[in-house]
DNA sequence: GTAATTCTTCAAGTTAACTTGAGATCAATA
DNA sequence: TATTGATCTCAAGTTAACTTGAAGAATTAC
């Protein structure tokens, strides 16, 4: 049996996929993308320390909490650099996410709210509506209604 | 002036364009992906109804209500076939995608929800933190936390 | 010391939702 | 009629988040 486990110093992309359940084409690929930072051995092997495997847990996590790689490298990047990241560095970094989600939590029951009050009018009574909202336009990338449904036109 | 709006019979695609604020690739986009289904002139320039601006509109509120474009086409496909669809055809699709909102949120709440039992527990008391469940990796696509953060690793 | 594993890099493919550009055709206007 | 301007099709590019495959090198097992 190999030791699979520690190597000379640190853990094998194996052992780390077999931990976090993260195939290793995805861990090389967040290596690329900056969300971890493994050593190399004298062969060019990647070896990874035992944070790293938390670290990743917490890639997964957010992505499942719906944020992006981008927003997830951002906010790894308040960890400390010299040590291992502890409890109280993680805490904050879930509280801001926490903040984020539940900002997000409100903007959905506001457009569900409108939704309702489009079902109300069938969609169909146009100038009024309130899922019509130009300026939601402009802010292309959050999740928001931007035109509605006929506008000014008349019923056909 | 042109009588941009109304040509032999239908409407064009820089006029629909101008009426919803989708460019004119989208809109052939949408086309393609089966969201909507233009007539064709004699020389082959799409036509488009009027009710088409209205189904594009409805295009655009879903996607920004986060439905994705299979989504939309698989509710739009519950619109009767032969006649233009009416109010009640509209507030049938926007309670269904009403409901399928009320489920995101209220996911999304309980997601917020283990998110701060994982606050409390700093992200580092494993078996037992809220957020890790295995069972979550399978259903892969939906929003769903997968594994935790480091699981069963010792502290280091 | 081989053989079997595991790992390495690099290029290319995948899905969603479009955009961009090229070259050609259609339609509207003077 | 001639000339813009609008459309047409089709191929390829774009971003995110990865996967797949090829060819070769390092590590581990026996």
């Amino acid at each position: 049996m190999p030791n699979i486990r520690l190597q000379e110093r640190g853990l094998t992309i194996g052992y780390v996929s077999e931990r976090t359940g993260l195939p290793p084409s995805a861990i090389r690929y967040y290596e690329e993308e900056g969300l971890v930072r493994p050593d190399r051995n004298a062969g060019g092997h990647r070896r990874y320390a035992r944070h790293d495997i938390r670290q990743l847990s917490f890639v997964m996590i957010s992505q499942g909490l719906g944020f992006t790689l981008a927003e997830i490298r951002e906010a790894l990047s308040s960890l400390p650099e010299g040590r291992t990241p502890n409890k109280g560095d993680w805490a904050r970094i879930s509280r801001s996410f926490g903040a984020v989600l539940d900002q997000r939590i409100t903007q959905m029951q506001a457009l569900r709210q409108r939704l309702d009050g489009c079902i109300g009018c069938g969609c169909l009574s146009l100038k009024t509506c309130a899922l019509y909202n130009k300026r939601d336009r402009a802010a292309r990338k959050g999740a928001g209604p931007r035109y509605l449904m006929g506008d000014t036109i008349e019923m056909d």
